[in-house]
DNA sequence: TATTTAAACTTGTTTAAACATGTTTTGCAT
DNA sequence: ATGCAAAACATGTTTAAACAAGTTTAAATA
């Protein structure tokens, strides 16, 4: 439920571009329209218009007009790395039947080494957590959970199952903030080709991920490994001339 | 040269960053004192600091402060996929040897195929370009472009062995603004295997992009084929409860 | 001492207005 | 009809101020 009122007119810019009744390469009624429209000052409209513009829906012109530059039938992809979703969502999105397997669940404490990798302070007790996601029955997706367990208390292996974030969001009252990836490819190893229905793909795409809570602390590192082909990450930036 | 007062504040607290004079995990100066500061208004220094907090850089928590949540030694990475960078730039900040070989340089017309996986319109003309990128003498990356001859009129190899960007920037006056990009990863072609130094890899990272100018114009579309093991891409999203 | 309350911070949202700057349209003079 | 200048309109930047809401600190109370 949408609150502040930038959020509610981003919302109902974007869904009239995703749904086509604006359409690409159209411009949107002027900023001051917009205001008038929606009973609010200018400054109001250009905030939700300046989210549109970061995630790559529109083109703000100077002097000309705002610009749709979004087609709807861009997105076969299943994952979109200009924002924050959790697999559940993502899924939910692309309508896929989906199991998730829990492969591995434990506590662990955090040495140099995984320390060095994963940005947690040595001595941390950590979730670790392996699981397998199935999508339409074929075995796509590895990924490795470390969880910082003083902010993740109470994580059991059927949460893994189903949703992680569900459960930090709703039940602990966490707010998840801001996230920052890593995408790079790797020759697959022996456990991916054990887990994951690979075919004659000997390689994977990993995205690493550290998720950082609204006290700034940094709670999630994880690894997904990726069957290659059935997989995108897509990502629009705005150039800013400094 | 940054001309707009809020590009100025933002560059100044993120070389500060950067630089480590403000450490991961400490708290900035507060908004009112960056305004006293920069003599401003608190406003213009919140634009400075939406755009660090985008990009990853500090956490803005209500009521306590904003955080530094980004640590120096992170970028061991080659590219950055949070914003648009040419290749020239992304290399000259990580300071290798490069040496841009271009393969083909030719003019052809769109046909309903290369419309389809481009964006472009039937019959536009088009630069088809294709360069492979040597970085400190090995062959790393793969590049295919298309440029929109409508609105890049002039190109040439010898453009095109130096900095393409740089040509449509200081010469054309053009402007450019969107981007957006995709990230996948696919078995090596026998293309790959001839112009590359892939080892034993045989799968590639890829990456394809569509540019837009200030006019809205796609004009680039681009095809990037990497090395697995040479390049990272990093990205960092902000959640946003809508 | 321990607990509660209030004050003094912090960031978040929104309004209002002025001016800058780029683009398109209009209307006038040729 | 053509060309040009002015007006109208678009987005871009910045200031100023008020209020909302979350967090920390300090004072007052039990």
């Amino acid at each position: 439920m949408p609150k502040s009122k930038f959020e509610q007119i981003y919302r109902m810019i974007r869904d009239e571009i995703e749904s086509g009744q604006i359409s690409y390469g159209e411009f949107l009624p002027s900023e001051n329209e917009y205001a008038a429209r929606f009973n609010c000052t200018r400054n109001t409209v250009r905030r939700a218009l300046s989210i549109l513009s970061g995630e790559g829906f529109v083109l703000p012109q100077h002097g000309r007009g705002v610009q749709v530059i979004w087609r709807p039938d861009a997105n076969r992809s299943i994952f979109t790395i200009g924002g924050i979703e959790s697999f559940a969502e993502a899924t939910g999105r692309n309508q896929k039947k989906v199991v998730t397997r829990v492969n591995s669940f434990k506590i662990i404490t955090a040495d140099e080494k995984l320390s060095m990798k994963t940005g947690f302070d040595i001595g941390s007790e950590l979730y670790y957590i392996e699981r397998v996601r199935v999508v339409d029955n074929r075995a796509l997706i590895f990924d490795t959970n470390y969880f910082l367990r003083s902010e993740t208390e109470g994580l059991t292996p059927d949460i893994a199952s189903k949703s992680i974030y569900h459960y930090l969001e709703d039940e602990l009252h966490m707010t998840i903030t801001t996230s920052r990836r890593r995408v790079t490819a790797e020759k697959a190893l022996k456990k991916d080709r054990e887990l994951l229905d690979l075919d004659s793909y000997d390689f994977v795409l990993v995205v690493t991920g550290q998720v950082f809570n609204s006290k700034g602390i940094m709670f999630e590192y994880t690894q997904s490994r990726h069957r290659p082909d059935q997989v995108c990450f897509v990502e629009s930036a705005v150039r800013q001339k400094v």
